[in-house]
DNA sequence: ATTTCAATCAAACGTTCGTTTGAATCAAAC
DNA sequence: GTTTGATTCAAACGAACGTTTGATTGAAAT
């Protein structure tokens, strides 16, 4: 159907280039160049540059939201109502996993997240497919079984609390290391914090209003 | 010195147009259309599109800087060692006055701020003035004395997750109200539900190692 | 040996970009 | 009335952009 190289070296350099630079600072030309293929490649196998930037986001998120379904599913298994540090661990734990997983392509891969979710141009955000939304939605009514009296409204403010705070200190790691060492210590130690700051902020009793 | 309109106008419409399309998303040819400036205008009055970009940053987080500055001193006056929520409050009390004091403009702030700090582009990113650092080391010196028992690690992982819930929460706010209406109500309730979350997050015990 | 077809290639397409230029404008200073 | 200096203007600059084209490759199918 493709070449077996080529296509797959395309998304490894627009990924890389992508989250370093962002979709709008980065040419087809450079990602051609970074992959050892010709220009035209990219209309070739992809079509367009949105639509390679649609494949990378997909490649890169689709085994984020398998992580966090599977890890929701064990949780449900082992109880109907787990505790919210249980679900914040699973939620969470994906998005750590992929940084000490490979060299300093896991905190990369938060700073294309956050390149693509800060992105202003519809264009650029618009990959969002339905199966995150399925585990959003899964991990929203798991959360509310765990805390019962917080409104619908609060709950989403405080669940979007977990994405912004996971995913900006990834981006802060991912900048300050260098790009050889993405100091996998700091990674491990930030994924103890954040667990413990997201399930004491969950956790908090309503806002009364 | 300078005109007393064409420069104006020209950072009105640049912060419009940074806010909505990113920096590299806006045109200096869009920017001088909807100021109703010639081309030429931004070279004359600013040198170059990233000064223009610096100036409208500089603009937009000066005043935010001197109010969360004046909050600080305002509970530093009253008790030496403030709670975490006053201290949380007074943080990011400005960010969001900055929205239900003008017509929409309040949340485009927020969102021209993640748009500068989401931007991969060190050029767009390196306008943090000194000020900025200093009221930052100044309210984690603060924090450090109501949570003496954090490592000043995890102290600055959470006080980074202060700024990643709060303006992550108003450019949420922001893509989803139309143009027109800004929905203060929405942008209220946020307020109150940010410094509970927040406060308890911040207040959580140390993370074990 | 010939056909076939996906893949790669150099080259060029037209557009848009940020910036620069040099003349035109206009009120204040002389 | 002339000069000055700041401001605006239309026009063009070269560079970089995403995309398209048409020829070329090379291995598998006939």
């Amino acid at each position: 159907m493709a070449s077996p190289d080529t296509r797959t070296q395309l998304l490894d350099a627009a990924e890389h280039l992508f989250a370093e630079r962002g979709y709008r600072g980065t040419s087809v030309r450079a990602i051609t160049d970074l992959a050892g293929a010709n220009l035209a490649a990219v209309g070739y196998h992809f079509g367009s540059k949105a639509e390679l930037m649609s494949a990378v986001a997909r490649r890169v998120v689709e085994p984020i939201n398998a992580a966090q379904c599977a890890g929701l599913d064990r949780l449900l298994a082992r109880t109907p109502d787990p505790a919210v540090a249980d679900l914040v661990e699973a939620f969470t734990g994906p998005l750590f996993d992929e940084m000490q997983a490979g060299d300093e392509g896991g905190a990369r891969t938060s700073r294309l997240i956050v390149t693509i979710l800060g992105d202003p141009a519809e264009e650029v955000r618009s990959w969002t497919g339905p199966a995150e939304d399925t585990v959003r939605e899964r991990y929203l009514a798991a959360f509310g079984r765990a805390l019962p009296d917080l409104s619908p409204e609060e709950l989403r403010f405080r669940m979007r609390g977990i994405l912004a705070v996971t995913a900006v200190d990834r981006v802060e790691v991912y900048q300050q290391s260098s790009p050889t060492c993405p100091s996998p210590v700091a990674g491990e130690a930030a994924r103890h914090w954040a667990i413990t700051f997201l399930t004491a902020a969950l956790s908090a009793p309503p806002t009364r209003t």
